[in-house]
DNA sequence: TAATATTGTACAACATGGTGTTGGATTAAA
DNA sequence: TTTAATCCAACACCATGTTGTACAATATTA
């Protein structure tokens, strides 16, 4: 590992106190003060590094949002549907791992909506345009079902983590792989029927 | 229309004028002073009425959340299947009628998470009490994928709102019943293999 | 390599603006 | 007229963002 430049190193101290605030309590409550007493230096360094906390909250968000590949790599796949189906996921789980933590804070109760919308427009649009090289009859309504299921994934996965990984996450995959299939309202019924 | 007391009337007023600033900006750019100077009041007075800003969004956040009726009626009645499906809607559209703007831009980029989250906690409590009565097997399960609609039909209404409304309200109720039947999978697959 | 100039980094001090409180003025009600 | 509710001006406090400066690291050149 290389050595920092003393810059880099400041800065990454004062992003990494943030961080350490920010997974604690909302952003408004958060004072320059705070981060700079936390991670060692004078109020007045913060503002040779970033011009506002805001701004250092927008640097974590977009270090966050995925990139083309990871989704486009297991989309491709799934179209050829034969061959390395794990790799084609490399990227995204090592995405996953890297930032779950971050990210569970940003879709959490106390995270950032814009987060969320940004999240979510991101991997709406790079499905859109690979289903428009496809072609297909109803781009509207398409690009619905896909917030539709962008949506309900990062939902679960949200409850998942408030509830401190209830399932292990192969059942966690399971359940959301059985519910695209089949559809919320069969599920449901089926496991009313099936009665305790 | 009954005449209000001062005391009323200034508390609506000041409600009111937060209101309009909260529809353009988020909470933390907020300030005390704004809020009176657009209701036409001191600064101070807002303290005789609110302990702060945040009180103020609280207030407004919980006369949001819906009551147990307008989740429970409409439930009821697909249990039983049969007669007034509509009449049980009352209080459910009533309900989305009166709070439509104030909840889009709840759940919008710039909206509240915490809101969102409470939301569909309370949802998701009112029908699990209702399931439990009933009797299922696997309550843990039938949470999530409770969630997992939840969170698809906010996300999909959620859009629907930012692309001003791009359909009309029964198209998108019959897309949201569509994909909640088939899945969200053949709902896909059907669409891209009718190529345009 | 040593001396010196230059740039980078951290800080203390300042002006500004928002917060929440208090005591008194004004208005309405009894 | 007395009492109580409502509103407001003034105050102390705290966070913000800016500026000028000291000090440290690095580059330059002799």
């Amino acid at each position: 590992m290389s050595k920092m430049s003393q810059t880099e190193e400041t800065r990454k101290n004062l992003i990494e106190a943030f961080w350490e605030l920010y997974k604690e309590k909302p952003l408004m409550k958060i004072t320059v003060k705070e981060i700079t007493d936390k991670a060692g230096y004078n109020r007045g360094t913060f503002y040779t590094y970033f011009s506002d906390v805001y701004q250092i909250q927008d640097i974590l968000k977009k270090s966050l949002i995925p990139e083309k590949d990871m989704i486009l790599d297991p989309l491709m796949s799934l179209e050829k549907s034969g061959g390395e189906i794990f790799e084609s996921f490399e990227k995204t789980n090592a995405y996953i791992q890297e930032n779950s933590e971050k990210i569970a804070v940003m879709i959490g109760p106390e995270g950032d909506p814009s987060f969320v919308h940004e999240f979510k427009k991101e991997i709406r649009e790079v499905i859109m345009s690979y289903v428009y090289e496809i072609g297909i009859k109803e781009p509207g309504k398409f690009e619905y079902i896909i917030e539709y299921e962008i949506s309900a994934l990062i939902g679960i996965f949200q409850l998942w983590m408030e509830k401190n990984e209830d399932m292990d996450e192969y059942a966690l995959a399971e359940l959301m792989e059985e519910v695209s299939n089949s559809g919320v309202t069969s599920m449901m019924e089926s496991m009313l029927n099936d009665k305790a």
